[in-house]
Parts: C-alpha cells; sequence; structure tokens
DNA sequence: CTCCTCTCGATACACTGTATTGGCAATATA
DNA sequence: TATATTGCCAATACAGTGTATCGAGAGGAG
C-alpha cells in the first residue's frame, strides 16, 4: 500500500507557486500544450522536449509542475473530461445516450483519448464531476437502485472503449493508406482476394461482396441501440 | 494507393530461404520468442533487440524475416488468433458466448493483444480463419442473413475489445499497486474520499459503498448478456 | 550587501527502431 | 580443386526517448 501513500498523486499535489516572472508556466499551459500537439500529431508526438520547446522551455522545467509523463497523460485525460458536457435527458434511455455520444464525441475529437483510457478510471476531479453528473442524470430520470445505475454505466462505458478505440483505428488506417473503407476492401487485398478465390472461405466472401456497408455512425448507434435495450428488458424482467 | 502494393504485406512476402546452418531462425521461432517475451514481462519488453538476444542472434539479422517491428507485432496477434478454439455451440446464443470466451480468453492470457487489436482487423491467414468460422458456426446455428450475422460479430467485437482492455487495465493496475479493488477503494483515495466528504459527490459516494461488488467475469457476463438480449429482441422485431 | 534557497538549463545515461556498411562464409562456376 | 560471386549478418551510427544529476545563477531574507 506504499506507492499511494509516499508520494501523493497529481490531483493532491497543489502546484507549485511561481516567484520568477519571466514566460510564466503552469500545468494548465502544459497540458494545453500537450493536448494541442497529441491533437495535431499524435500521442507519439508528446515528448517532454517538444512539449517543453512549444511554451519556450527547456525540457527539465517541466518537471517543477509534473511528476512524470504518465501524470501528463493523466492531466490530458482530465483535461477531456472537463469539455465533456454532462449527460442530459428526460429518460433514462436519453440520458444514456446523451452520456455515449460525449464520450464518443470527445473521442473522435481526440483520438489519442483511447489509447489512455484503459481499465480503471483515472479519476481526475474532471472525471468524477463528469460521473457524478451522469450518475446524478441517470436516477433523475428514472433509475431508482444504484446497482442498476452503475451496471447501466459500466457496461456502457466498455462499449464505449471498444467503439472509440475501433473508429479512430479505422481512421487512422485510412489516413495512413490514404484509402476509404470500400477502397481499401478492393485495393489492400490482393493477398485477401486471393485466398477469397481458393473457395475457402466462402463466408467471408459473401460478407465482403453481399453485406450491407454500415458506415461507423451507423455501426455506433446499432450496438448502443441493442445494449439499451438489453438493459430494459432486464429492467421490466 | 501506393503503399499496399508496392511492397507486399508480410502475409504474402515469403519466409527466405536458409541456407546457412548454425542456428536457425525462422518467422515462427521469432514471434514465438516475442510472444513469450511480451507475455512474461510486457509488450514493451519486446524490443528487436531483446527478441534478437532471446534467439542469440544480433539485432538486425531478424531483418531478414521481418520488415519492421510493426509487421512483429502483426504476426504475434495472427499466433494469438491461431491459439483460439473456433466458435460452437448449437443456438446462436451458444456460439456467440463461445467466440466472446475464446477473445476473452485469448486477450486475458496475453494481456498486450489487448493494446495491438485498435480498429480494422489485421486479416493474417489465423484471424481470416477464425472469422470463417465463427460466420459459418452463426449461420448452421440459425442466423440466416448476412446483415445478420455481421452486426452480431461487429457489434460483439467492439464490446469483447472494451472488455478485454478494461479488465487487463485493472490488472495491471492491481499489479501495480499491490491492491486488489477493494482495498484500491479504500485506499488509493484520500483524496477521494476527501472529496467525497465534502458531500458534493453523493452519487459516487453512494456507488462507492453502497453498489453492489461485482467481478471481473460477472461484469463480462452482465454486458454481454444485454448485448445478446438486445441483437435477439432485434431479430424477432 | 551578504547569505541562502530555490529553479532551471546543460549534460549524461540507457534505451529504442532502423539505415548503412563492410567482411566473411557458403555456394556456383571453371 | 581453385576461383568468383552471391547474399547474410554483425558492427556501427543516428536521432530520438524519459529522466537523474549537477552546477550556476537569480530571488528573497537578514
Amino acid at each position: 500500500m506504499r506507492q499511494v501513500a509516499d508520494t501523493p498523486s497529481i490531483w493532491e499535489r497543489p502546484e507549485p507557486p511561481q516567484r520568477r516572472a519571466p514566460s510564466p508556466l503552469s500545468r494548465e499551459r502544459i497540458v494545453r500544450a500537450a493536448v494541442t500537439l497529441a491533437d495535431a500529431e499524435g500521442l507519439d508526438a508528446v515528448s517532454l522536449r517538444k512539449v517543453a520547446a512549444e511554451l519556450d522551455a527547456g525540457p527539465m522545467r517541466l518537471y517543477r509542475y509534473i511528476g512524470t509523463k504518465d501524470e501528463l497523460l493523466d492531466l490530458m485525460v482530465d483535461a477531456v473530461y472537463a469539455e465533456i458536457p454532462p449527460p442530459a435527458g428526460s429518460g433514462w434511455r436519453e440520458v444514456a445516450r446523451s452520456y455515449a455520444h460525449g464520450i464518443r464525441t470527445a473521442g473522435l475529437q481526440h483520438e489519442w483519448l483511447a489509447d489512455l483510457l484503459d481499465g480503471r478510471p483515472r479519476f481526475g476531479p474532471a472525471a468524477v464531476t463528469h460521473a457524478e453528473a451522469t450518475l446524478t442524470a441517470l436516477r433523475a430520470a428514472g433509475l431508482r437502485e444504484i446497482d442498476t445505475i452503475m451496471s447501466t454505466v459500466e457496461v456502457l462505458s466498455t462499449y464505449l472503449r471498444g467503439a472509440v478505440r475501433t473508429e479512430v483505428g479505422e481512421r487512422r488506417a485510412e489516413r495512413a493508406s490514404g484509402l476509404d473503407e470500400r477502397e481499401w476492401q478492393h485495393a489492400m487485398a490482393p493477398h485477401l482476394l486471393a485466398m477469397f478465390a481458393t473457395g475457402d472461405y466462402p463466408m467471408m466472401s459473401e460478407a465482403m461482396h453481399d453485406a450491407e456497408h454500415r458506415d461507423a455512425t451507423e455501426r455506433f448507434e446499432l450496438g448502443l441501440g441493442y445494449l439499451l435495450d438489453g438493459i430494459e428488458q432486464s429492467l421490466s424482467g
């Protein structure tokens, strides 16, 4: 039980006061620079050297404000949470959809977010505030029991993580190859087509040629609908 | 439309023949070494230098067999697909569950997998075979239309990506802190408890104190059930 | 004005993926 | 068997990374 207690987490550690005037730095400025950089050039471009350069500072100067690069990443995630509007709506389904769309929008706007959202939530102040608002809205919209609310949110956010990651991955692949989905299916695949031509993969062939082609948003909504239907069913069951 | 055509992808490029005898190398041996290393020490430990060292070779020797590190990662993913048993079952729900459990098991066994499974599928031979088997089993189990089958698989795999990532993230966090979930909730959070003590976050407090505590498997099954229920409903609708 | 403390820049280290180069060993030819 | 040729592989090099360490210099206190 040490780590956590030894060095207080970034959320508890106060920002150091600044005594010197020139080119005032702050966590907020650092995080903003990092977010901007990540939006523009991807998460890999976020190196302490580059972020510092963006702020006309040496790399080591950042260590007055953040303890480690991972902390900077945590702060970036929380900064995004601060942008997401609190879920709203009258029925619980509406609230759930609002929650989902908020996360998805943020995830598509900041494509690096999905890479940083792994398991356990980071629980920065903005994330906590957003979570509180989500739970509150769900209860106000009709979900009474806390267990039901938590199940709903947990399942939703699991789906969301996967969906955003999938969509972002597709976008990246498109950009990397300069091809959109349809072109990709026909062009990427000398080897796929060759495989299919053997006749050993009839279902894959059929899927490729005959299946309806939904775009990313439609797929997202479809899955979201399934999930909400399933949850609703469990409510009345 | 260049990249793809210019240099054939790793799936098409044949393995080079070996002429010299001592310490014979092969893609398979390289990939196995990389997978073993990733399983044991995490994806970050998979550097070309370390993989090569594991095989008593210099780093540059690997470039006879793989074109780039990313290709090695692709091969690793495909190697995992080769381990996943083809989904089976009599009803489509059973098949879907089998599919889901196969992926989840693989993802938990190779914790790095979730990090490599982003958007578009990699379509290595094993992945294609597994996909074909999945689609075939679903049709045999009662799902006729290809659109239905594809929707089911897509939605499922989106949920799976999120779920595996979540679980893996939790495991990592546990290992990093030496705490399990419950301990974590009470220990990690001087600052969380402090926030909650203010009374500004009643829902979060309630969630933390009163909500039922499901383990990872239960949560996974719950969400999977919701999803399947939602899909089933759309079938009869 | 002097002393002390704190902050920041420079430097250094171990590590990454991979381009380049040159020597050596195995094979093909005479 | 002697020679020519091929092609693989190790060594080296480079531009990056996060961050530990250290020394200089500036701000505030007495």
